[in-house]
DNA sequence: TTTCTAAATAGTAATTTTTCTTATCTAAGA
DNA sequence: TCTTAGATAAGAAAAATTACTATTTAGAAA
C-alpha cells in the first residue's frame, strides 16, 4: 500500500513531468494513486470533492488528460464504456472481469518480455511500436475474493 | 474484401446466433462487415442512413450491444474514448495508431499461441480466462500507407 | 521579496454519447 | 393465417465530456 504519498513527493513527481504543481493537480494525482484500482473520472472527482469542494469536474477531466500526455498516469479504455486511469506506469498487464467490470493488475515480467521479444523479432514496416497492453478477459469465480497468481 | 456478403448469408448468420433476423439487423450487421476497420456506432449509423432513413440511432446502439452479447461481433474499447466494433471474431490482435486513432488487425497465430500457452501454464486462482486481447500502441510512419508485417 | 505573465481554474453552458420510454409493428413459430 | 414475444421509431432524458470566459495562481524573473 502507498500510505507514504506525501505532499512533496506528489509535487516533485508533477514537476518532474513538467507539470505546474497546482493544489488541484496534487489532489487529483493523489486520488489516482489512492484509488489504485483504475478509477473513472467520476470516482476520482467523488473522492476529492468532500475535502476540495471548489475543484470543478472540468478540471479533473482536463488534468487526467494532461497527466496521460505527460506519461504520469495511463489511460485504460474499458469495455463497459468508461475511461479509466492507472497510476501505475510500470510495465504490466490487466485482467478484466466481465462480471464486475474490475480491472486487476497482472504484473508478469516473463510474459511481458515474451511478447516484447516476439515483436522485436517480427518485421513490421511503417509502424513504430511504443508499447503494448495485454488484457485478459474472463470472470472472477468468487467475486468477493481476489485473483491469486503465482 | 468481402464483396460476397449477401442478404441470405447475413440472415442465416443472425439466426445462427439466435437473433431474430429483422431488416434493421441485417443492414446493421452488413455495415459492420463493410466498414471493416472497427467503426464507431456513429459511423455505422452514417453508412446505413441514406438507404435506410427510418432506422433509428437507438436501434443501432441496441443491436450492436446485442450482437456483442451473441458473439457475432466484438467490442473494441479505444483510447480516443469511442467504442468501436469488429466484425472479425477470429482470434487476432490490434495495432493502435496514436496519431490517426486507427485500429489495424494483426493476425499472428504464433504470437496468439505463445500468450495462450503462457497463460495455460500459469496458475491463476479465482479467475476463469475466456480470451485475451493484445493491443500494440505506436505510430504509423507514413500515415497514407498501410502497415506491412511478415 | 515583489512583480509579472503564461498557464490553470471555477463555474457554467454546450455538446456528444448513450440509455430509456412507449406506442406501434413484425418475424417466425404454431 | 394467427399469435405473440420481441423489435422498432421517435423523441425525451440521462450521462459523459468538452468548451468558454472571467478570475486566479505557480513559478520565473527582477
Amino acid at each position: 500500500m502507498q500510505s507514504n504519498i506525501n505532499y512533496n513527493d506528489l509535487k516533485n513527481k508533477l514537476l518532474l513531468h513538467a507539470l505546474k504543481a497546482t493544489q488541484q493537480r496534487i489532489v487529483i494525482y493523489e486520488a489516482v494513486l489512492r484509488l489504485n484500482n483504475h478509477p473513472t473520472t467520476e470516482e476520482i472527482y467523488a473522492l476529492i470533492r468532500p475535502d476540495n469542494p471548489s475543484v470543478s469536474l472540468g478540471t479533473v477531466y482536463k488534468n487526467l488528460e494532461k497527466f496521460v500526455e505527460a506519461k504520469l498516469i495511463r489511460k485504460v479504455a474499458c469495455e463497459d464504456g468508461m475511461m479509466r486511469f492507472d497510476g501505475n506506469i510500470d510495465k504490466h498487464n490487466h485482467f478484466y472481469c466481465t462480471n464486475t467490470h474490475e480491472i486487476i493488475d497482472f504484473q508478469e515480467e516473463d510474459l511481458h518480455q515474451l511478447i516484447g521479444n516476439f515483436l522485436k523479432k517480427k518485421k513490421i514496416d511503417n509502424f513504430e511500436i511504443e508499447d503494448f497492453h495485454l488484457q485478459i478477459n474472463g470472470k472472477k469465480i468468487d467475486i468477493q475474493k481476489e485473483i491469486v497468481f503465482s
